[in-house]
DNA sequence: GTATTCTCAACTTAAAAAGTTGACAATATC
DNA sequence: GATATTGTCAACTTTTTAAGTTGAGAATAC
């Protein structure tokens, strides 16, 4: 099994927050009618929905009829901005963190740290891509390209 | 603690592999020398050079004077190769690997799923990058450019 | 006041990463 | 051919992180 760099936690906030914004202006979404098309597990869920009504990205209602909005127009956030606030960082190393910055553990000085230097230039790349694309864009699927390589 | 997307395993590998090529032409380096230069536990470099040495990307030789070298010139040799190599893949999920795909547990189909999309599309930048850096190549330090954003 | 729906800290379980042990195999040297 | 040196490797332990659950509570609606 690969490992894959997003956790399972994010790749279920992304979807939950996908189904937000599909569902923007009409209303409060619960919860289990997320888990449900979305496929994740319900008490999971909670979590990870109150992670975001605390990050202030996400409001909530309590009660009969109550459920989840997004807090902001979904072309106001970014796939960046998604990942950033789940995963701390869209770094490959701690050390090619902006936000989120922090020395890599037995590493050398980073001065003079040749895979740092390549990881900032990844993470720069990386960032342009995801901070592009919001969550009110409609990714337009590409055409199955013979997935040969890589 | 941020997470860190390459596994400390995958930097110590980076490191020696950069040490090994620092070094290339130069006879065979001992495993104890590049653990001191790169600060890296001894006994674990020996799982990590095992491993290259199996995919045969290092050349090894027991005894007296023995130890590693570079089994392909290190102009060779890319950071991309490196990377999946050692963790398999170079995408942020499985399903956008090319070499690795596999299915995202708890997913929705694959055919319509935005996230894969874009991911698809981040992990053939990386690719990119990383697949045009050689371990010959003397990385250029970028001036420090005041780490503000991300 | 009761039913509904979100909140959240504490907990458990599971899996992966990090690192160690120790017996062994190849090579060189005397 | 014995000894010292250096890499090999599977099995193991420990640590950390991720994933998911529990259950008691708080807000809201009717």
């Amino acid at each position: 099994m690969t490992a894959g760099v997003l956790s399972q936690k994010t790749r279920y906030a992304i979807r939950a927050m996908q189904h937000l914004a599909d569902n923007y202006g009409q209303g409060p979404i619960q919860l289990a009618q997320i888990a449900e098309a979305q496929n994740i597990p319900a008490k999971f869920l909670t979590t990870i929905l109150s992670e975001l009504s605390r990050f202030g990205i996400v409001d909530s209602q309590r009660g009969k009829d109550g459920g989840y909005r997004l807090a902001v127009s979904p072309i106001d956030i970014t796939y960046g901005d998604l990942i950033r606030l789940m995963r701390g960082s869209l770094a490959l190393v701690p050390c090619a963190s902006r936000f989120a910055h922090e020395k890599c553990k037995n590493c050398l000085e980073e001065e003079n740290c040749r895979t740092r230097a390549l990881m900032l230039e990844v993470r720069d790349r990386t960032a342009e891509l995801l901070d592009g694309v919001r969550l009110s864009d409609r990714i337009e699927l590409v055409p199955a390209q013979a997935d040969s390589e890589n």
